[in-house]
DNA sequence: TTAGGGTTAG
């Protein structure tokens, strides 16, 4: 149809308005190429124009909203026709073009279009401001906003909430309460749109008592006022003034909804938040794009393919398809809940914009290129598909799409879980070389990534090498030495975090209980149990629970670890009677072992794996004497079949395999999905000794990392 | 004013 009616218009491009009429209709369809085309066709010397002001209608095209953000290239065609024309004496044809930059975030042609004008007023400086908060230079904007009342121009209201709107996005409190204490003092008039953007100024730098305050004593309020405020009491976590505003607010439209929905995400609460879903789909507005955005974010999260797929039945109704936040979303969606071949599709058929170069970096972002190759990745990195992930990646790269942070935190991830070292290592240098270094989440990923890959040495170097206050990223490093048996060393590390005053979280404590779990520490084990609840008030859950259990298990405290789970009233929890059977058989302790057993089968009577647990206790008790030495290999083998059979073990094989095929005194990295027998763990003590090798063994559950005949474990595990 | 992708345990 375009097509159609540009060769229609080449053969009548001799009038003006024929041509005008058809480069509006272009403009408003925002066919990129096509407007292009259409613009160069756009007669430019005086004498082709037949009837009409030419001049009046190019105004007019310029000041014509479009459906969509302008393109740069569109708009630097229309600069190309004006000046060939000579209208750019024109002042509204000036301010137009300058706008239209500004709007496709061209900060540099702006600035230099702003340089040449002859005349500055208040709507060019207002224009020129927009333009640098459209492209994140706050700190730019601040300082031409300044530069602007130093030329004695005087604002508006747009312009304050644009200098807003740049001290909400950077460390300018104190600016911000000047410009509004000068508000004050000179009587400027105040309107709804500034008097939000204070809110959300305020609300941003955490100073929610002045956010109040501005919204008490607004004369009217929007919809605006009033889910900023919603969104002041998301932030301070408090949802029950949340639900109180939400319900009092006159003004509730599609936005409100999306706020206090995605506010009630944020704070952890997806059950009120799939109740507060439906509501709105009963007796709410229709959805906009981005009530389809957080409600397949809820899916996802919860992992509800069939609300997900309800969704994108909605939104293909409602014609939603072709938006890039939605369709990332989808993708996110379906890899999340497990259908990862229809994530792939949605994928191939995401938008593709036709010059990427040529576009600026918030359209870019908009079509959502990037975000979406990064999104397919991490479904891929949850579901377990790593060689998949991996295999991704590297198309991305091909196909010349850049490796940013998010995306390489999956892959250092995906590294992480298939133990591949040197993958590993490049995929650090890589974002060594590319400046994400110091990106936390980034840097996290790495620790676990190497500690994972069965290097200690390097994640420390990672963890040492930042200072950071991330509970993440410490969290990382304490797990790390928990993971190797270093029990010690992550106590430490603990108690550094806590003199640096940062708040461990519920996994943190986890965490260092398992450290010490692993490590043999009871004492301290206690100490951090009872630190979490008194000092950071967190309720322990199961993992927490468990932990001790297996902290004093482990130990051969079977009769003190009998008392925790009768005293904290966990006999309802599997998992526990599970940790005590381990311990039970681990110390031989047979009795309290069938006893436990007998309370998990109570608990899961439909379970086979309770009765195989229970009945391998039976079948041990027929030569318990014998089982206490060999109980980590077979039961049943007469003792030079066992011997024969232990030679073949996989890990000796591949240390064997090893030792012939690397230089002399190399580190060897050993994988396997079982755990670990005792025969092996002793004859790779002697090895290490022998070749004078450290030897690294991950198993199902830990690492051994052995040196000089020793093993980080300490024969515990 | 509101939206999508990333890190830690079990």
């Amino acid at each position: 149809m375009r097509r159609l009616l540009l060769s229609g218009h080449l053969k009548f491009q001799r009038s003006s308005h024929l041509s005008l009429s058809l480069l509006r209709f272009f403009h408003v369809q925002s066919a990129i190429s096509v407007q292009t085309d259409a613009l160069s066709q756009f007669p430019c010397s005086s004498d082709q124009w037949s009837v009409g002001d030419p001049l009046d209608d190019f105004i007019s095209i310029l000041k014509n909203p479009a459906k969509t953000l302008p393109v740069h290239s569109y708009v630097s065609s229309l600069h190309c026709v004006a000046l060939k024309a000579g209208f750019t004496e024109n002042v509204q044809v000036g301010t137009g073009i300058l706008n239209l930059y500004s709007k496709c975030s061209a900060l540099d042609h702006v600035r230099k279009m702003f340089d040449e004008l002859s005349q500055r007023n208040i709507l060019t400086w207002t224009i020129l401001l927009s333009a640098c908060v459209l492209r994140g230079e706050h700190e730019l904007g601040l300082s031409l906003f300044k530069c602007m009342l130093v030329d004695g121009v005087l604002p508006n209201c747009f312009t304050l909430a644009t200098a807003f709107k740049c001290c909400a996005k950077n460390s300018s409190l104190r600016v911000g309460k000047s410009i509004h204490g000068w508000i004050f003092r000179n009587d400027i008039e105040n309107d709804i749109i500034l008097q939000n953007s204070i809110i959300n100024f305020y609300a941003k730098h955490d100073a929610f008592g002045y956010a109040r305050k501005v919204f008490e004593l607004m004369p009217e309020r929007d919809a605006v006022s009033w889910n900023s405020i919603i969104g002041v009491h998301v932030q301070l976590g408090d949802m029950t003034a949340a639900m109180d505003l939400f319900r009092a607010s006159p003004s509730k439209d599609v936005s409100s909804w999306n706020t206090f929905i995605n506010g009630q995400m944020e704070n952890k609460f997806d059950q009120t938040a799939l109740e507060l879903l439906h509501l709105m789909v009963k007796i709410g507005p229709l959805f906009d794009q981005y009530t389809f955005s957080i409600a397949l974010a809820l899916s996802a999260k919860l992992a509800l393919l069939d609300l997900g797929k309800q969704i994108h039945c909605k939104l293909l109704r409602l014609g939603f398809e072709n938006d890039a936040f939605v369709k990332n979303s989808m993708i996110n969606m379906y890899s999340k809940c497990g259908e990862v071949e229809t994530s792939l599709i949605i994928f191939s058929n995401r938008v593709q914009s036709p010059n990427l170069s040529q576009l600026s970096p918030s359209f870019m972002g908009k079509l959502g290129n990037t975000i979406s190759w990064s999104t397919l990745i991490a479904g891929y990195v949850h579901k377990g598909f790593t060689e998949e992930a991996l295999a991704l990646f590297s198309r991305m790269l091909n196909e010349g799409a850049p490796a940013d942070a998010f995306t390489l935190t999956s892959i250092a991830a995906a590294c992480a879980d298939a133990g591949i070292f040197q993958q590993g290592r490049q995929i650090h240098a890589c974002i060594e070389k590319l400046g994400h270094g110091v990106d936390v989440f980034l840097a996290s990923a790495v620790i676990d990534m190497y500690a994972k890959c069965g290097s200690l040495d390097d994640a420390r170097k990672v963890f040492e090498g930042m200072e950071c206050t991330n509970i993440v990223f410490w969290t990382s490093m304490i797990a790390s030495y928990a993971l190797y048996g270093e029990g010690r060393e992550a106590i430490d590390v603990f108690q550094m975090l806590l003199e640096k005053r940062i708040m461990p979280n519920k996994i943190s404590f986890v965490v260092i209980l398992s450290a010490c779990s692993h490590a043999g520490l009871v004492e301290e084990g206690y100490k951090y149990f009872k630190m979490m609840q008194k000092d950071h008030g967190i309720v322990p859950t199961i993992e927490h629970f468990n932990c001790m259990v297996d902290l004093l298990g482990r130990q051969g405290l079977l009769d003190e670890a009998k008392n925790f789970i009768c005293e904290h009233n966990l006999r309802h929890h599997s998992l526990v009677w599970k940790t005590l059977i381990s311990a039970c058989r681990v110390h031989g302790d047979f009795e309290a072992a069938i006893w436990a057993s007998e309370k998990l089968v109570e608990i899961e009577p439909h379970e086979a794996g309770s009765y195989v647990l229970l009945s391998n206790i039976y079948a041990t008790k027929r030569d318990w004497a014998k089982v206490s030495r060999t109980d980590l290999v077979l039961h049943d083998l007469e003792e030079e079949q066992r011997e024969v059979i232990l030679q073949h073990h996989s890990e000796k094989l591949a240390i064997a395999y090893g030792i012939i095929s690397t230089p002399c005194g190399s580190p060897l990295r050993i994988m396997k999905n079982l755990r670990v027998c005792g025969d092996c763990h002793e004859a790779i003590k002697y090895v290490t000794q022998a070749t004078d090798r450290e030897i690294v063994l991950r198993d199902a559950y830990r690492f051994h990392h052995f040196k000089h005949g020793i093993c980080t474990c300490r024969d515990y595990w």
